[in-house]
DNA sequence: CCTCCACAGGAAGCGCAGGAGT
DNA sequence: ACTCCTGCGCTTCCTGTGGAGG
């Protein structure tokens, strides 16, 4: 009995339960985040008693436990027998939209309605009549709600729809990591958010470690790891960022490690290797997921970066920094060697913004010793790992599109 | 001082996908 | 099957901006 599954699907001598250790994973009791799911409970509970609850403001730096509180605490009023309140969660990196937004909440409740052919007032009608049915009290969670483009006016709808609501309500719960979301909001829409407001702050290397603890014991055989493993795993990310998604990354890595070289325990030494490209990676992740010419345009970038461009000649600085201007044609000289149609410049600046909103890059006006007003860009991470990710993605995507295109030429190898 | 540079980023509008209404 | 309508990605056109160059 030898076949080609037989390593993978043989039982790990590391993982228990693989899914336990993922940053994605609830377990039944979080960590020293009594104190905010106590206030997301305390706003939320007049909903739940029918009346309509304080809007809410969560803000806190990525991997302090916003989303998995969040969505604890839906989990838990799901249970309830209250039948009038309904949630709906959506992630605004998905639906970054008002229209997105609102009909995304009419497929959550009436999976009968279809997305589009409707327009934005249909929706809204469709929504204001269903909750009016019979007075539903309807909570709506916006994670990642900085990406939401049209905010105000997404914002003011659901507003503008309470008023307009004769028997029920909308409660809306924001989730955001931006800090700088504050001053790009409209007075009017920023009042109405920040109702109320709660703040995520990081984890130290204490919780940290208490968390990993938690997870491990889960997700992980007994014996496996030293609690110095986790602990160095808790101090990484606590220097780092108090982040404990990165902290999980390194743990989860780590245990990858050692089942891929057939260690039987999670020493120091696998964590320390894990930590240097747990950080990257999800970055790497990020890119490898970004739209065909997001992607390309980051390619340029790394490329450039590489090269070394116009502005190191001329300041021979520590760091590079690339003009806008010589970007858009690295780009542009890219997209055609690959037979394709550059997007315009416009678009390309369009581009920038959102790379820099993803952390990705960094931007800078231009300011004195510059001719012209322009944006310098820089790198955020190793360019040519970024640009060998991007390789192997580029490289995949051609594999599959020869043997879409042409599937019969294979006789002049093997 | 004015003009030019090298862009930034708003406004308007276009073609397309795809569902509704007929 | 067709027309109508809408949102979305994108282009085209445009005005704004901060410093360099003459």
């Amino acid at each position: 009995m030898t076949g080609p599954f037989d390593e993978l699907l043989k039982e790990s001598a590391i993982f228990a339960r693989r899914d336990c250790l993922s940053p994605h994973f609830i377990p039944d009791s979080l960590l020293f985040r009594d104190e905010q799911i106590a206030n997301i409970v305390k706003a939320l509970t007049p909903s739940l008693r029918g009346e309509r609850g304080r809007n809410l403001f969560i803000y806190g730096k990525t991997g302090t436990g916003k989303t998995s509180c969040v969505r604890y605490v839906i989990e838990e009023v799901k249970k309830l027998p209250t039948v009038r309140s309904k949630i709906s969660y959506l992630n605004c990196r998905i639906y970054s939209s008002r229209y997105r937004v609102l009909s995304k909440i009419m497929n959550d409740h009436l999976p009968t309605y279809s997305k589009r052919g409707y327009g934005l007032v249909d929706i809204y009608e469709k929504l204001i009549s269903w909750i009016e049915e019979d007075g539903k009290v309807l909570m709506v969670v916006l994670d990642e709600i900085d990406l939401v483009k049209d905010l105000d006016d997404l914002v003011y709808t659901l507003t503008r729809a309470n008023s307009d609501i004769k028997n029920g309500s909308i409660t809306i719960v924001g989730i955001s990591n931006k800090i700088s979301m504050k001053e790009e909001l409209d007075p009017r829409s920023l009042s109405t958010l920040y109702e109320n407001e709660l703040v995520f702050p990081p984890y130290n290397s204490r919780e940290l470690l208490a968390i990993l603890e938690q997870r491990a014991s889960l997700g992980l055989k007994d014996g496996v790891y030293d609690r110095a493993a986790l602990g160095l795993a808790a101090a990484i990310a606590a220097k780092d960022s108090g982040d404990a998604r990165l902290a999980l990354k390194i743990l989860s890595g780590a245990a990858e490690i050692a089942e891929n070289e057939h260690r039987e325990k999670i020493t120091t030494a696998e964590v320390e290797k894990a930590s240097k490209s747990a950080e990257e990676e999800l970055a790497y992740e990020l890119i490898s997921t970004l739209p065909e010419h997001q992607r390309l345009v980051m390619y340029a970038i790394a490329t450039l970066t590489i090269q070394g461009g116009r502005y190191r000649k001329l300041a021979e600085g520590t760091e590079t920094y690339l003009f806008s201007g010589e970007v858009y044609d690295k780009y542009s000289a890219i997209a055609n060697s690959m037979a394709k149609q550059p997007k315009s410049s416009r678009w390309y600046r369009k581009y920038i913004s959102d790379l820099e909103m993803q952390g990705l890059i960094a931007t800078y006006e231009s300011g004195r010793g510059i001719r012209g007003h322009t944006k310098l860009i820089k790198l955020d991470y190793p360019a040519q790992r970024v640009k060998e990710t991007i390789e192997r993605g580029l490289f995949k995507e051609a594999e599959a599109n020869v043997q879409k295109e042409e599937p019969e030429n294979q006789e002049t190898e093997n």
